[in-house]
DNA sequence: CGACAAAATGGTAACGTTGTCATTTCTGAA
DNA sequence: TTCAGAAATGACAACGTTACCATTTTGTCG
């Protein structure tokens, strides 16, 4: 029920008074600089890239000048030179993806602290546009490369073995990446979940999966753990707190009596959790959840919601600590980094639920 | 309860059977191309980029040595000359922020559309970091930057001014901004909450507000609105769920009879929600809860949140198109663009709650 | 004090592309 | 057939920086 406000979409009122700023004042270069601080163009570049072979006296000279010019460095000419831009490239299916938030968040730290830059890309989910998108970016000669998943296209592949740069494909595993790999077994999660279900001895179960290709990767393992088809929904990537409603509906429908639902993520789990709430299904009691990818919000939601945890950050800052190395011309040691994952069970598993609902604080 | 499981953190048990890919084969130029299709350098490079002036055979030619050789553009190179990098500067607290998740996403879409691609950078919420991340933006010579915000240091904004490229400030509102300006009042959203909540007649009313610049201004003018002071929490940025349930604690402490709460986003607002269900309050029936940002999440949970809507992806659809305006060289015809906002009233604060329970599907 | 190494600085030539201007080729009308 | 004008192509230089090698200055030790 939209409830139209005084701020309400509409012109602003007036022009701001300061006419638009066309300066195009020519920024300073490096030649300037080194006029004014009185010594050679190649010193003044030195002093700035490489100050360990310049003298103190002449640094401090030159640090002056860049003050005084308001001297901002050409990373494009730089780059152009030296073949290092100190650009990192990085594609994500989407960035509204939350699971990817904090890989993007460690792989931007990590590659910040060592002085890259990160440059992200969305791919969709169309493999044209990754490959698309994967040139656009090669365009701007990267010094590494970040994918989210297993390049899949065996031309992509090979023309990213033979770009000469660091590549890491991540939050997938096989022993056979382009070049790095930083991830986990999608095969393992749902193999573990599927025991972890069967243990516990469910019967009726439903299985609310995204149809990006990881997601089928740990449903199919789940269906192979539990030996039997299952009522399933595959509802479109990226999943969300609606499309876990509607799934429980769809589940339902399939088979009234349902026990548990295993979810591809904790936004589709939790639209599950709601959705039963609104039925009056008790979770667990009624129906238990498991969801994927230790959400922030899935601890603290009531019930608290069991997951498989991943370590996110982990992959990004391996990722970024990988190519760091590689760029440095070091070898690395190991080249393929199975970070795991483990089942966090908390109260929309747990039958024999202790303390139905604690407070915060 | 964390439960380890197969797949667990351990090494990847051997490696790959390839050899690191070294293979520093020189990647194609221009030149090369040219070479190939028999034509001159220059013409290779119009055939590319500006084929209305070259022979429809000559370009058939031309894209023909592109695929033999491989040949990817150097944008740096091509940047260099053209001083045109065909790259925009953005700048987010951080991509933490799922607020600004939609911005991002039109704005990286558009920009594509027109051919440029998107540089993100992380400012945090320290003023000395983004002074220098955007320094760091600049070396790059981006055709544009976006900030998420007013830039704040008057030296920074000077410096932006005469950069001579287009700048759009965002989700803030101002008659003077540095260049173009996409956004709204967060003083008018604060006071239209305020508004709706003195019309509800609520008199026992608390804050919970996150601690960055913008929350501020829609808190403060929330309580000017309310016209007295209030029991208030501050939480720090990110907001969470997590933070919401511990502030719900704490308002509590300061006032147990409290009838509604104010949050600065629906995420605090939805761990409000689960904070007051589990400690026995009906919502609204016994605390009503207003959010901020209409999250994907707000209109499905239980109950559905009222929140404040603003078109976060026409911010950056429309920062978007002012900038490619800008570098085609047309002058905008409107610089500051107030998207303005509206209250989407929902259950959480209907206190004559028609349908408690609805079902989705 | 001389000799020699080390430290500091400089000159020149690229990196790969595009802007500018010049030249050649083609088209169609007088 | 000729010539103006347009279309197509080409030559050259430059964008701002760093790699490479050469040179100068400084410091050290016998």
């Amino acid at each position: 029920m939209p409830l139209p406000s005084p701020g309400s979409p509409r012109p602003a009122p007036q022009e701001p008074d300061e006419p638009a700023p066309r300066p195009e004042r020519k920024s300073a270069t490096l030649h300037d600089v080194a006029r004014e601080a009185g010594v050679s163009l190649i010193t003044a570049s030195r002093a700035l890239s490489k100050p360990e072979v310049v003298s103190a006296k002449t640094i401090a000279r030159v640090q002056q000048a860049v003050e005084a010019t308001g001297y901002i460095p050409n990373l494009l000419a730089g780059g152009l030179k030296s073949k290092r831009s100190l650009m990192v490239a990085a594609l994500v299916p989407t960035i509204s993806m939350a699971q990817f938030l904090p890989t993007v968040q460690t792989l931007t730290a990590t590659l910040d602290a060592a002085g890259y830059q990160l440059m992200l890309g969305q791919s969709g989910y169309d493999r044209n546009r990754e490959d698309a998108l994967l040139n656009t970016m090669i365009s701007r000669r990267p010094d590494g490369i970040v994918v989210t998943g297993l390049v899949q296209s065996p031309v992509v592949r090979e023309r990213l073995r033979h770009l000469g740069i660091p590549v890491v494909e991540t939050w997938d595993l096989t022993q056979q990446p382009i070049d790095m790999l930083v991830g986990f077994s999608h095969q393992q999660v749902g193999a573990a979940v599927a025991a972890y279900f069967v243990r516990k001895g469910w019967r009726r179960i439903g299985v609310a999966s995204g149809d990006d290709h990881r997601a089928v990767l740990r449903r199919d393992a789940f269906l192979a753990g539990v030996g039997r088809s299952l009522p399933m929904v595959m509802v479109p990537a990226p999943s969300s707190l609606a499309l876990g409603r509607r799934a429980l509906g769809e589940l339902l429908a399939q088979d009234p009596a349902l026990e548990a639902v295993y979810c591809s993520s904790d936004l589709l789990a939790h639209g599950v959790a709601v959705e039963a709430q609104a039925r009056g299904l008790r979770v667990p009691e009624d129906l238990a959840i498991c969801g994927f990818g230790d959400a922030d919000f899935s601890a603290h939601i009531l019930p608290s919601l069991t997951t498989v945890q991943v370590d996110g950050a982990g992959i990004g800052r391996r990722a970024a600590e990988l190519i760091i190395e590689r760029c440095k011309g070091e070898a690395v040691a190991q080249r393929v980094y199975d970070l795991g994952f483990r089942i966090i069970e908390r109260q929309s598993t747990l039958s024999s639920a202790a303390s139905p609902h604690p407070t915060a604080g």
